[in-house]
DNA sequence: CCCCTTTGTGAAAAATGTTTGCAATGCCCG
DNA sequence: CGGGCATTGCAAACATTTTTCACAAAGGGG
């Protein structure tokens, strides 16, 4: 199927099957249906065989799917059957909690490398990772052919790291900081910004 | 307006648009249009316009908006107009990262409590604040009126702690566990997983 | 062979987003 | 003071996306 076909809201959904998936795998199941897996995420079963249905045919009738087939498939299709060096760029409180997150590398990712601006905290160690000066960033991450970057700096910095990353080929980044990025439309930038979660559930409570 | 016929994704863009005039603010910026505010977050003046007007006008004609009053009505309508207090659930790395994390004070939030069910860590300190046992949790909760939590534990414990936290009458639930909650329906979640956004992005990968 | 379950899928329905047009309004400048 | 310009708020029409529904086809067990 062409990627560009499918909405990217059913690809984001994908992860989340995987990892229910996964999850079902550990706990030694072979099998499940789209209505068990859908109970478990609050999504309808029709969701997601319809949802499956743009990559293939996973599934059989009468029984549902084998666990482990369409966690494989889910990878493939996601470009998981493969692991992605990332850089992370910052090496404060947050960098550093990054840093010790144990829960990449099953998942499909490794830090390969981490960089901070400051001085002071270049050859110091966030984990098991050194810091490295960001003096070299393009040349480094072209080096190590990183097309995927954490960006966890002030939100002041963040653009003109951006625009260092563009310049180095990256080709995604998970952002960290509360702004928007300017970016080309080769390159998809995520945000993770815990507040913004916390004030969209507060429109729903009152006091 | 009636909350329940406003859009959930609707809901959700406001405390974007919060962001991005907090951030103008700062900028010493004192009126903005839709469009310059569209433009800087990658969405159309006319949805800019149209989300606003569900709950009512903020705009000039011929001028725009006033950044300061705009940004106090969003915050009322988010019932963002008080602080929130909101107890921290894990005192790991990354509940020390988040005790740590300097932005919830700005935007409305405040962490009251933070807890840790491993005895080694209670008494201990997650940045400024002391780690508490959990086994009154419930109790400390009611007592603080506490609606919100970040729940920093591990996967494995995330559904009976949050099944704990449904008792003490918590009613917004930040979940960084990678895992699908199970919660009445009087009971918001929202979720972080930096993993589901970088395997959102690997699709559009390839190598 | 019959019954039960579940998939895959086309079609319908609902939700969401975009575009267009325009009256009303307010600012700026001459 | 008045005309020109920009922008909002709004409605309507339209397009697109997303979700739901319904059911034929298929698999498996007894």
């Amino acid at each position: 199927m062409n990627p560009s076909k499918v909405p990217d809201i059913v690809i984001g959904r994908l992860p989340l099957y995987l990892r229910a998936l996964t999850q079902m795998a550990q706990d030694g199941k072979e099998i499940t249906s789209s209505q068990e897996l859908g109970g478990e995420l609050g999504i309808s079963s029709a969701q997601i065989r319809k949802d499956l249905s743009q990559f293939g045919e996973f599934g059989k009738q009468g029984t549902g799917y084998n666990i482990e087939f369409l966690a494989d498939q889910l990878k493939r299709i996601l470009h998981l059957d493969q692991i992605w060096d990332v850089a992370l760029i910052g090496a404060g409180d947050l960098g550093t909690a990054i840093a010790n997150y144990g829960g990449f590398i099953d998942r499909g990712f490794r830090i390969r490398s981490v960089y901070d601006n400051d001085p002071s905290k270049i050859g110091t160690w966030a984990g098991a990772y050194e810091v490295h000066s960001v003096d070299q960033l393009e040349k480094d991450l072209r080096d190590m052919g990183i097309k995927i970057v954490m960006l966890a700096v002030p939100a002041s910095h963040a653009q003109e790291v951006t625009e260092r990353l563009i310049a180095a080929d990256v080709k995604a980044i998970l952002c960290y900081a509360p702004i928007s990025l300017s970016v080309p439309d080769s390159v998809k930038v995520q945000y993770i910004d815990p507040v913004l979660h916390l004030q969209h559930m507060t429109f729903y409570l009152s006091k």
